[in-house]
DNA sequence: GCTCATAAAGCAAATATTTTGCGTTTGTGT
DNA sequence: ACACAAACGCAAAATATTTGCTTTATGAGC
């Protein structure tokens, strides 16, 4: 059951594709994780079960497809002219967005995902962020770090946090996380 | 389903529990996750599988809690003499447990659980030993940074890598994660 | 030690789900 | 337009899960 991305992109597949995510999508608003079934997502989308079962393999990857689309970052990161507060504004918004319940939801769907590449397009989404707000740094004239010490520094405490520890997944520790691996990376820059 | 922590410790229940825990470690070792199934590991336990699912609720929660289980640090860290050391030697360590085939498994398996008590349990564990370090390093007279600071330094980044971008996850780059945490936090003291 | 109340297990019937084989529909390339 | 194959629908078969009831065995109180 490999797992194939926009199989036949146009006609049938395509609208079986998005009547499913859609039944998912409904159905997840109004029905908890536990009791959301296959066969009941199939009749939602009108389409048969067999046909879900043969393209995603079972619910746990269904819904875990469903969920990385919501992950999706929607819009360009706000500027707010330095990159101190372009870091804070975004880790403040997905903080927001990961502690709320269908964001707590589609994280832990993610994640029971036995696939890897679906974590890894989540990463790639970050890891383009991260990039979008060092180029704009620099672009501004603002020292930077590279994009992997901002993941290592800011994205990872951030995400370790939400999965592990929630609750010390908050503002006040974003902030510190910023702070240090900005001055971190700054003053090693003076270093070398 | 409330999930319970060793109910009715004595006798009966914690042989049935045993018998679970074994069958699903030896079924593990020649199964493909697919195909483990929970009638499968009942007739190898010599149970029932209505045991199993009254006890357990269902296969995700029965592999994560075989697999935290199997997270937890089996002896005491090993003592090199120096924190930097201390905190190599324990990654490098955990690098290779969490790289190999069982431990990618074991990750997964816990991060599919549905109650994040099972991740806690996890975090609750490198909290701990990072706390031994530690202390280990204060009473040598060494610098140390806080406990939350090496998990935001070392674990958070290791973790992170190890799920979302795996090549990452490597023994070159935990020397880069200690050496900024530990220079970073050197720094900051003498600042204050 | 013995008894009692009860949590947990066993058993089997009832449900619900997943899988599979086969025929049909429908995009896609020529 | 035609042929090919991928994807879907349908329904039967195979599995897995839930549930009601019975039995067993632990732990508490005497």
């Amino acid at each position: 059951m490999p797992i194939k991305e926009a199989v036949r992109p146009g006609g049938r597949s395509a609208r079986v594709q998005e009547a499913v995510h859609q039944a998912v999508r409904e159905l997840q608003a109004v029905t908890s994780r536990d009791d959301l079934t296959v066969p009941q997502i199939a009749e939602r989308a009108g389409v048969t079960p067999s046909t879900i079962y043969r393209r995603w393999g079972n619910l746990a990857e269904l819904v875990a497809d469903v969920s990385v689309e919501r992950m999706r970052p929607d819009a360009d990161p706000v500027d707010t002219g330095t990159l101190t507060g372009d870091l804070q504004a975004w880790g403040e918004q997905y903080l927001e967005e990961m502690t709320s319940v269908p964001g707590q939801r589609a994280l832990n769907d993610v994640m029971a995902s036995a696939d890897c590449e679906r974590r890894e397009r989540c990463y790639r989404y970050s890891e383009s962020l991260m990039n979008t707000l060092r180029e704009r740094a620099l672009a501004r004239g603002e020292f930077a770090p590279s994009v992997s010490q901002l993941i290592d520094g800011v994205v990872a405490p951030m995400t370790y946090r939400l999965l592990y520890d929630r609750e010390s997944a908050t503002v006040d520790n974003l902030r510190g996380w910023i702070a240090r691996t900005l001055s971190s990376a700054h003053f090693r820059q003076r270093q070398d």
